[in-house]
DNA sequence: AGAGCTTTTTTCGAGCAGCAAAATAATGCT
DNA sequence: AGCATTATTTTGCTGCTCGAAAAAAGCTCT
């Protein structure tokens, strides 16, 4: 609840973000749309404009043909974002690979590099040289970006250490432990900033459908591992990126079946790929996880499972009441209006479904409030994306360049 | 994220809001001290103090002694509120007790009324009803008060419906089901909100010590139910009083104990004090639960398990491992920095505090971050009565008397 | 008693917001 | 060419905060 003094600063940067914010929403537009979108008087929005315009963020752009019919009057200039203005540098890192992607500041992606990932990469190459080693490739293939990039963000699956710095731990092998992010800001003087895969799935949901932008929904990743993001009313949980929402390793079972992680019980030990195989199989429950599922093999357990086979059907039986529990216990804390089940999982909601809905039938708050709308939707990989992007460029629009005004004023 | 326009008037409305929090949470003081906890320039702040004295919401106060052992120089004017400016009426709603408190802008208790409340109470005088009739007593009772009354704000148990109005469901017998509250708000012509208890526990103990005013804590209340209010960073979870914090009944065995909310398994079945002890009387754990729980035997049951008595004891320990998977599976989506244990039943905290710790220290989040502190505070009705009152006088604070300004001199 | 010191509070002028309304600009239509 | 229509900019005004300087209010000391 830090609130701080108010004054023509402040108002300047608000009235500024909320401009950069509808250009981010909405793509280029006129400014007389940016005054009604906002709220602002034109007055102010041509204000701002110019000062946005003189900064070299904005550009106006030849106007599109005329689709909403109106030919009179004068033709409106839309303004849309400098491509060039900024550029961010996004990784993805995941148990089998990594990605780096360059950006513009329009969100246009400009360069990347793509690299395989197995469960030593980490051991022979730290993991701050490794992704020094990334960037240091792409700057090179990209000079002209080099020079205007402002963020590395990075996106992996874990727990991260209080400052962000870091993961304390990960099912990623090797990248746990040391701060790798912090590391690697020192050395190349940008803010670097580390972001739980299962949040970004909740941000770029967001983006996925407009009705989504305010709702609240609870985003549920399932494949290899399980996670959650959630978003209140268009407000992603745990502010910055404090706070854990370990959905995967929420406890199911106590003393249940032996997960990834090491501990028994959670979630994701029934409900991860190698979960619902174990179980299919008929493997004990104490017995190691597989290290990594193929695609394929998942797949003909769903088809199996879809064909009727009796122990195929029965692990994602076990797998929907996991998640259903889960989800119930979950509902006793939040109240998403949308529950969106994401990544190879997804497929497989029809065949849970049951589970799930007997779980959460099971439960009080649901008895009371109804049962939630689930949704599934089968690429994740896009919004995992989408997420990082849009909430960089917005870190960008926001921290960066809505406070910039006086400072570049008094420079011209 | 629905963010809004800024202008002059956001300003002022915000740094009055500013003014008001500090003189809320640091009682009358000197403009000087205002300008410095407040960040305001000498100038605002005195701008702002003589609007607010205008509109008779603050009063300068006969300066205190010096404690401070400073001597020299003019001596400060206190500002505080003036106490008449507003009042408010609270109820506490409980399920065998009913208080009315009437209380003034300065936070000062005026009056009270309190009534036996009994199973049948709702069925016989409609909730709506029943709580118009207390409040007119109150009015009669202090007539000077009537006229300056603001807002009604009103402490339950249960599941609140959508917009506030009312209770999807509730503990206490007759109250859910009519929106009582809008009834209320329409028939008196003030804004009436509902406050779930336990988020009322949380924003309590904010106040109770100034260390815990922008930390993270979790307040769990333990008494004849169950249930949790959070903070977070200073914000108490779930904005305005949307969002179900049902701690209470999360499901914590699959079709384990009866609940008194019908279903089975929840914490509270095992936590509360009726759960407690059926478990010690060895009674089935599909038996009907007992209709209340007389102080007294529970009292007697906690000194039978501290004098080591095994069934006492086993009922403590189910309790305490209800709770503590209750606790392990709220972490991996919240991480709170302390949990605080409220209620009777936190004179138990000791007997159940091993088998609590033992169920965290079976969670995935527990091992990386390390164990939560987990601490007993014995009085549970003083954080509920001060979160209540702080609420609403923060309400009327921030929400109708932080932005009157223009409107109030324009009329003077 | 009065000058001097110290601390608090108020006053004053500058600077920067945003807004409404008026003015200007750029088209299409007749 | 002139008019209607829509978009953008300019103008004049008000409100807000701020820093600096002035005023106020006690206390102390001679």
């Amino acid at each position: 609840m830090t609130r701080s003094v108010s004054d023509s600063d402040s108002v300047r940067r608000q009235n500024r973000g909320l401009i950069l914010d509808a250009l981010r929403a909405g793509g280029p537009q006129s400014r007389t749309a940016l005054a009604v979108r906002t709220g602002l008087s034109h007055a102010s929005v041509t204000a701002i404009m110019q000062d946005l315009l003189a900064q070299g963020l904005v550009e106006e752009m030849p106007a599109a043909e005329r689709g909403d019919g109106r030919t009179r009057g004068r033709p409106a200039i839309l303004v849309g974002f400098q491509r060039k203005a900024a550029y961010v540098a996004l990784f993805e890192i995941d148990v089998n690979k990594a990605r780096l992607s360059l950006v513009d500041y329009a969100g246009i992606l400009v360069d990347r590099i793509e690299t395989e990932v197995t469960p030593t990469t980490f051991r022979q190459t730290a993991p701050d040289v490794f992704l020094l080693e990334k960037l240091a490739l792409l700057r090179e293939r990209t000079p002209k970006a080099s020079g205007a990039l402002r963020r590395v963000a990075i996106s992996v699956q874990g727990i991260l250490d209080r400052d962000g710095g870091g993961l304390k731990w990960s099912p990623i092998q090797g990248l746990a432990g040391s701060p790798f992010a912090s590391s690697l800001e020192a050395h190349i003087g940008l803010p670097v900033s580390l972001h739980k895969r299962g949040r970004l799935l909740a941000e770029g949901t967001r983006w996925l459908d407009p009705d989504l932008l305010d709702a609240s929904v609870a985003t549920v990743f399932l494949g290899s591992t399980v996670a959650m993001g959630m978003s209140l009313h268009g407000q992603i949980t745990g502010r910055g990126d404090e706070g854990a929402t370990e959905f995967g390793h929420m406890n199911h079972v106590p003393n249940g079946a032996l997960c990834r992680c090491g501990m028994r019980g959670c979630i994701e030990a029934y409900a991860a790929d190698y979960g619902v195989l174990r179980t299919a199989y008929s493997v004990p429950e104490t017995a190691s996880p597989a290290p990594a599922v193929p695609a394929q093999q998942y797949e003909s357990l769903i088809q199996r499972a879809e064909a009727g086979e009796r122990t195929a059907t029965h692990g994602f039986n076990l797998a929907g009441r996991a998640i259903g529990y889960g989800l119930a216990r979950m509902l006793a804390m939040f109240d998403p209006s949308h529950i969106l089940i994401v990544g190879p999982g997804a497929r497989a909601l029809n065949l849970m479904r049951p589970e799930i809905e007997t779980a959460l039938g099971a439960s009080l708050i649901v008895k009371i409030n109804g049962m939630p709308r689930i949704m599934a939707h089968l690429d994740e990989k896009e919004p995992i994306f989408r997420g990082l992007m849009m909430k960089t460029l917005s870190d960008i629009d926001q921290n960066e360049f809505a406070g910039l005004a006086s400072a570049v004023r008094a420079a011209g």
